[in-house]
DNA sequence: CACCTTTATAGTCAACTTGACCATTAAGAG
DNA sequence: CTCTTAATGGTCAAGTTGACTATAAAGGTG
């Protein structure tokens, strides 16, 4: 591949920067790209986080964020889900319709140990799944409790950690939170959401008034209720609704003042 | 450079996937990373956007985001500074002071014609700012305004929509507008912030009890008033506060209710 | 100069939202 | 049957917001 001069700055060659004049491809190592997921699941009122343990050097037998390389004809969002489909096994029928999001890029020159790796990180919530297939091999996937993980492989801490403030930070004005949930399921399902991210007990009653009058939030489903783990009182269920965002939002106990 | 085998993936190759074993260097043709800047002002009570006139092709005398490859040693963020401060010159001083923020990264395969490029958008917030400098060139940048800017270069038209709607929506749950005025600033010039960038009006008085009750959003200072355009009472001058989120947020009156 | 326009600032009031509760219903466990 | 758990329905006070009125202090204009 021959990278041509000038390109997008070409102009800016013209005006005595300090860079090297032109754009010298021996200048500019090339760089791979991957993507790197935080996937989270709520799983018995835990929050879980899929991991996968390393075969490899350097970091062999750490654990680290599922991910990949961005491969030539496709986009990093296409790549991190075909990783998360590769990966889990579980998701290939769902992988069109789980919430993936964004989350920003890491860049820092010495993250890779071995060569200029600028990733991509992603994060994504899916409903409570089954434990991805695999793992009979060298690499091991398994949902890890998020509060019980050990040390990461390369910056995916420093990943996981801004993926865990930003899902609870978006619990608050959008309706994420129905990602976590499956496509049917109880207000105390969505409660336990929120209470598992962020940590809080929220008020039973309140929350409930504050999602169904919330329109779009949440859509009210016909038939009978179901009892979600045996005890108590029969749940209405519900759909996700068609908002995305919430206004009001619905905001953290803490946040509240100062 | 040699793309070591495995990178992070070289477990799944035991796992029977699809792709093809190993890592092979040839199979994945090396990115170029750029960065492209998103760098918006608030003059005359207009949204400005800095934009520079490409003067090579593709593109020739379009107008583009500022941006460029990041350097072998540096990271997005570090690329970002330096090019907004190598572009505007104006920002030299206080490049280490503006608000940065990443937006998010843009992978589309095709989204530069001439090779396969992945750029880290950032948007950034400044005061009013003289013209910057440069603009006798070949390549020129001044400030456009928002609403009356042409087409842009390569897929900067959907990164500036995204970067515009980012700053709006940051602006109802973060302290971010102050980013936007100068140290020394009156409610006034805040309030005109929003109503630039949302484009709508907004109470005087109410705006000014939302921001005032907000502890941390802004801190009163000591010496006497000034005259903000010129008519109207003196106001009073305020800093901005150490707070950076809103609790609770600072709503656009269209986002309330349905 | 009187008078108008503009902007800052102070304050009021009703509607709405929220947090803290209390009460009832309906299931499973023992 | 009784206890425990969870869903659901409701009340009430405190806090927040949107709409609005009023006053103060500057510049502009005739």
């Amino acid at each position: 591949m021959t990278v041509q001069r000038d390109h997008k700055w070409g102009a800016m060659t013209n005006r005595g920067r300090r860079e090297p004049r032109g754009y010298d491809p021996a200048a500019f190592e090339p760089f791979a790209v991957t993507v790197d997921l935080a996937v989270f699941t709520v799983r018995l009122g835990r929050l879980h986080v899929l991991l996968v343990e390393r075969g490899e050097e350097p970091y062999r037998g750490c654990w680290a964020l599922p991910g990949g390389f961005v491969r030539p004809r496709e986009s990093a969002g296409q790549a991190a889900r075909r990783e998360l489909a590769e990966e889990t096994g579980l998701l290939a029928r769902s992988a069109g319709a789980l919430h993936l999001e964004q989350l920003r890029t890491y860049s820092d020159p010495d993250r890779d140990p071995r060569m200029r790796v600028v990733s991509v990180a992603y994060a994504a919530l899916v409903p409570d799944l089954p434990e991805p297939r695999g793992g009979g091999d060298a690499a091991r996937a398994r949902w890890v409790e998020f509060g019980a993980r050990g040390p990461l492989a390369f910056d995916h801490e420093h990943i996981l950690a801004d993926a865990y403030d930003r899902v609870g930070a978006k619990l608050e004005y959008t309706c994420l939170a129905t990602a976590f949930c499956p496509p049917e399921f109880a207000l105390g399902e969505l409660r336990q959401v929120y209470e598992t991210v962020w940590g809080v007990a929220l008020d039973r009653p309140n929350f409930r008034r504050k999602v169904l009058t919330t329109p779009g939030f949440v859509q009210a489903l016909q038939g009978p209720p179901r009892r979600t783990g045996g005890r108590g009182k029969p749940a209405a269920l519900y759909r996700a609704g068609s908002a995305t965002t919430l206004h009001p939002p619905l905001l953290r106990p803490e946040g509240r003042k100062t």
